[in-house]
DNA sequence: CGAATCGTTGATGAGATTCAATAGCAGTGG
DNA sequence: CCACTGCTATTGAATCTCATCAACGATTCG
């Protein structure tokens, strides 16, 4: 997806240009953001609850998720984070990390130094804006997951979450036809919907004979959008897809 | 609570300089911010999804919650906010308010235009650090509340809330000897943690038998914070209380 | 003193969890 | 190339938490 001869900044600048006019110059501020990147394979921890990192984290492909542990070892995932996204973007401005985050999948990400974010931002304060909107829409995500984790019946509140992805990444260009890559477990699936393994896997099922979605292991096929939609209560204002004039 | 001497902006200072060191100069700038104080009963919306306001609204007294409807009329409370708080100041950056929001008790609330927040924040980058902070908390908020609508049985869950609101009220001054008021009726107490009136009414009872909290209508007395906290799995990290030295 | 809202209680059933076992599909190393 | 290992997906059965329905006190307020 991601061509190799691209700067490792052209998701998140493409994602931020996409709601959020930038100048040449911002832009040009940005790519030259060093960037540290590393390769991650699924089940290390990229940054753990409790500490102070002095970087952020920009994924590049694969996708993570953002989770936290209850005392019993339950795991609620509260995002899933795909190419272009930064997860923890808010680690510049509160010092102790309130979760963790892991890849979900073989995943490049990279590293990016708090000091040189701030001074983008002291330099170019249409990019704090741009910046801080981020982690306005990443709240407004968990916002909804709450009201679909909370109100919905499963079945909906599974489709509500494929049609969340279909809309991202397609955002990013990485939905192509209806079809899209979704290297999530059921298991994750379950946890981030706070659902058991089992009815997870169940309520999949049902989704698939009743024509709404189509998987093989990693990849999903919608073949009727609006029909999902529908099935899913989805309305996509909560993603603040539609382009902002400049704050 | 609040004496009817002090200016409106008293307790968004007090919070804001709890956690975040602001000079002379920088609370002089946001005393001077014009408020237009309104007085609200329960039940009116604040604000509506879809709405674009051009203010931000501060709470003063009372509560206030923001929330969204399913397309079958169910309703999730994502957030309980209390005097101090902004619950909107998310609108400064995302045009369409995703979510409304509504008092849970009369409430008073003061109108701050976005215009002078944005050129507040110009002139002091350091406050716009703070204040974008302050929508960090209440992300981290919404991340620990899909933990426990997700993950935690109903009884340790409401005993979750419960210790927040202590945590969150004493941060504000406004719980005194482990008591504090809370003027959320049993179903908004529900509707914020995904269950039903009548369980949450029988998990109420149970905390009141086991001892964990004593309440009369309105008022919550905590005879044992360490007990409640442990039976509430609560830690109070994601608060971010602790004071964050300069950006 | 009605009227409305909130809190409480009992009975019943559905949706979802849990436990347990099996099947499918990598990737690894001999 | 194949046995071995580990992870993911699938299925059935038993159980339980929690929602729903319906009714009745209790409290507040105009």
């Amino acid at each position: 997806m991601t061509a190799d001869s691209l700067p490792p900044h052209t998701l998140m600048i493409r994602k931020l240009a996409s709601i959020f006019s930038l100048t040449d110059e911002e832009q040009k501020a940005l790519l030259g953001l060093p960037i540290e990147v590393v390769a991650l394979k699924a089940g290390q921890d990229i940054v753990r609850i409790g500490d102070r990192p002095a970087h952020c984290c920009l994924i590049l492909e694969g996708f993570t998720c953002v989770y936290k542990l209850t005392s019993e070892g339950e795991r609620q995932i509260m995002a899933l984070h795909v190419p272009g996204d930064i997860p923890d973007l808010q680690s510049l401005h509160l010092k102790v990390l309130d979760h963790s985050i892991a890849p979900v999948s073989a995943c490049m990400v990279g590293f990016i130094q708090h000091d040189d974010l701030r001074q983008l931002c002291e330099r170019y304060p249409r990019l704090t804006a741009a910046f801080w909107r981020e982690t306005l829409i990443d709240a407004s995500i968990f916002r909804e997951w709450l009201l679909n984790n909370g109100q919905r019946e499963s079945y909906t509140r599974v489709a509500h979450l494929i049609c969340e992805f279909r809309m991202r990444l397609n955002a990013v260009g990485l939905a192509d036809n209806d079809t899209f890559e979704l290297p999530v477990t059921q298991s994750e699936l379950a946890d981030a919907t706070g659902m058991s393994l089992v009815h997870m896997n169940r309520v999949l099922q049902a989704l698939r004979s009743d024509g709404l979605i189509q998987s093989n292991r990693t990849q999903i096929t919608v073949p009727d959008w609006e029909k999902l939609k529908q099935a899913g209560d989805f309305d996509p204002l909560y993603l603040h897809l539609e382009k902002n004039p400049a704050a």
